[in-house]
DNA sequence: AGGCAGGATGATATCGATAACAAGTTGGAA
DNA sequence: TTCCAACTTGTTATCGATATCATCCTGCCT
């Protein structure tokens, strides 16, 4: 920067001031200090600025999978609503473990990140002390959990899945299966399936049929494996449930290879709209959720605590709408 | 810091070895010293150590499309290639546009990164310029540019496309047709397109028949259009190509959507070997290509590129394998 | 005993920008 | 004419760590 300061003539705190937008420097100067930059080739450093005004310009932001396009959606919302703010994005993926989270967290408070932003309610103590300590709000996305940190974008998994199992009651079905992982790694996936279960009851149509695969991440493969031993153990199931499209897909493919009709023999659907299930024959009945939307909003969030920063408005919630979408995949006419 | 040296009674620098493995402090400090630090919950500044050390600790790598599964397994690669190195990723994605590239190389040189990896090898003058500047090492993938900046881990997608053409044409196949963008956008896409317009004229199967459809990212439902089209204007094609496994996958679920069996009314295959490819009934015919490899081995070249600093061995070449992966879709015996 | 290698620790300057305050200019109001 | 506001630019200290060199100690070799 000096150099540039040199070339041009003037003190290098000019030349900072030139970079920013709202510094006081002559319209002339300003031209001439940015020719030179051109010509030399100069890049601001940051790391050096973010020293010396305490502002590291980073956002952090943890999701579980970064293979998985509901998160990867979420990311590209969180980037999205960063552009233009002078903030860049931290991106780290968890693979589903909350010791990797606790790294991870310590990993980018060390870069001494504005914001941070998680995926669910489920943390190490440490990580929450770590968390504490910064001083820096944090959103957690995608559920709500029982004890927030700060702020929370997201909605209830375990209702969502809720309205699926009445929607699909009402249109006259009976006996539900689901299919989705128990680990506490995937808390959303558990609250689906507390939710799934819970609502089975309270219609009164038995205890619901439920059944496991292993560890997150989900991959369609499970879903295909699970929806045999579903049907293997209770033949008379007339609809199943997934905890994510990627399984209902999974499931229907494996139904179709050993020709099953969907919806005719069974019908299924899935949670989280991923394009593939407008997209897949039959469409697959699911739970819309903005993924988007809550990526922008939790960047939202954080960006209003770090204008406001003198009031806390407190811990806020922000929920985010989600809407079941019938399609082919559970339709009662029952083509496909 | 300063705080931890005055709790242990240490001096900072101290503190600040103890926080590498290498330096020498003994033991019994070192315990001292992380004791205090988790005790005061004291969180190293790396900005700060950056700044002096001049090592930012950081990789820049940009993506098209982080919603793409390829891509989002090369991040993977990359981060998981970094771990215990002490490299943090710094990931950006570019929407295929080389001015969005730009914009985002510059901002990433502002982190002062010790390395850059890219996809593709259409860059913007500038960015070329800014680039060069900067002095450290880069890592163009998932194709092999023309002029490479520096160092390349990829494959000739042109020559992965023809090799799929060859395999089909061998099965018998004579018609082709081709499902892809045409636009400077998706380099990667155009070379797949041109790989096969060559290789359908080499074997003598008259012009290739090509479908367009719009700018980047690949949407599955593109691929849906994009068959309706082919089968309208050539309606004798026997298998259809697709720019990628999305595509594929759109346009088959179209044709059953008409009523249309594949492969026994038409053939059709992908490219990348997308899970869905495996999972899929048909399962689709594609190329596997190495995603996570790539992101695995330019984050080494880069590595062995900060290591050696000292004799830069110059341009290297990486290879990355693919192969072609016959499915039910293009099945000659023709089942589905 | 003297000397020296080698391990452990401390003191100081420094990385490259920005915060905070100082100071020079210009033009118009009193 | 005098003075002050508003604009522009410069000076100095500082952010929080690390590089570098200096220092101190211990123990062993000659």
């Amino acid at each position: 920067m000096a150099e540039v300061a040199k070339y041009v003539g003037v003190s290098a705190m000019t030349v900072s001031r030139a970079f920013r937008q709202d510094a006081s420097v002559s319209e002339e100067t300003r031209k001439r200090i940015m020719e030179a930059v051109d010509a030399l080739g100069y890049v601001l450093d940051l790391s050096a600025g973010s020293l010396s005004s305490r502002r590291s310009g980073f956002i952090a932001a943890l999701v579980p999978s970064i293979n998985n396009s509901n998160f990867s959606d979420t990311a590209r919302g969180i980037t999205d609503a960063l552009e233009n703010t002078g903030l860049q994005l931290l991106l780290g993926y968890t693979d589903y473990s909350a010791e990797k989270e606790e790294k991870l967290i310590e990993a980018m408070l060390r870069r001494r990140p504005e914001g941070v932003i998680l995926t669910g309610g489920s943390h190490t103590d440490r990580a929450r002390r770590m968390l504490d300590k910064a001083g820096i709000p944090v959103v957690e996305t995608w559920e709500l959990p029982e004890e927030p940190i700060n702020h929370v974008v997201g909605f209830s998994n375990s209702e969502a899945m809720s309205l699926l199992v009445r929607t699909l009651a009402s249109q006259g079905y009976r006996k539900f299966g689901y299919i989705g992982g128990t680990t506490a790694r995937d808390t959303r996936g558990s609250q689906r399936r507390s939710g799934f279960l819970k609502t089975v009851e309270e219609l009164g149509l038995g205890p619901g049929r439920a059944i496991s695969f292993g560890v997150p991440p989900i991959t369609m493969e499970q879903g295909g494996q699970a929806i045999v031993s579903l049907l293997e153990r209770w033949p008379d199931t007339e609809v199943v449930l997934c905890v994510s499209d990627l399984s209902a897909f999974g499931a229907i493919m494996e139904c179709k290879r050993r020709g099953m009709s969907v919806p005719g023999d069974i019908a299924v659907a899935g949670f989280g709209d991923y394009e593939i299930s407008s997209i897949c024959h039959p469409s697959i009945t699911t739970i819309n959720v903005d993924c988007y939307g809550i990526g922008r909003q939790a960047a939202a969030r954080l960006l209003d605590a770090l204008q406001g920063s003198g009031e806390a408005t407190g811990d806020e919630i922000t929920l985010t709408g989600y809407r079941v979408v019938l399609r082919e995949s559970t339709d009662r006419s029952g083509a496909s």
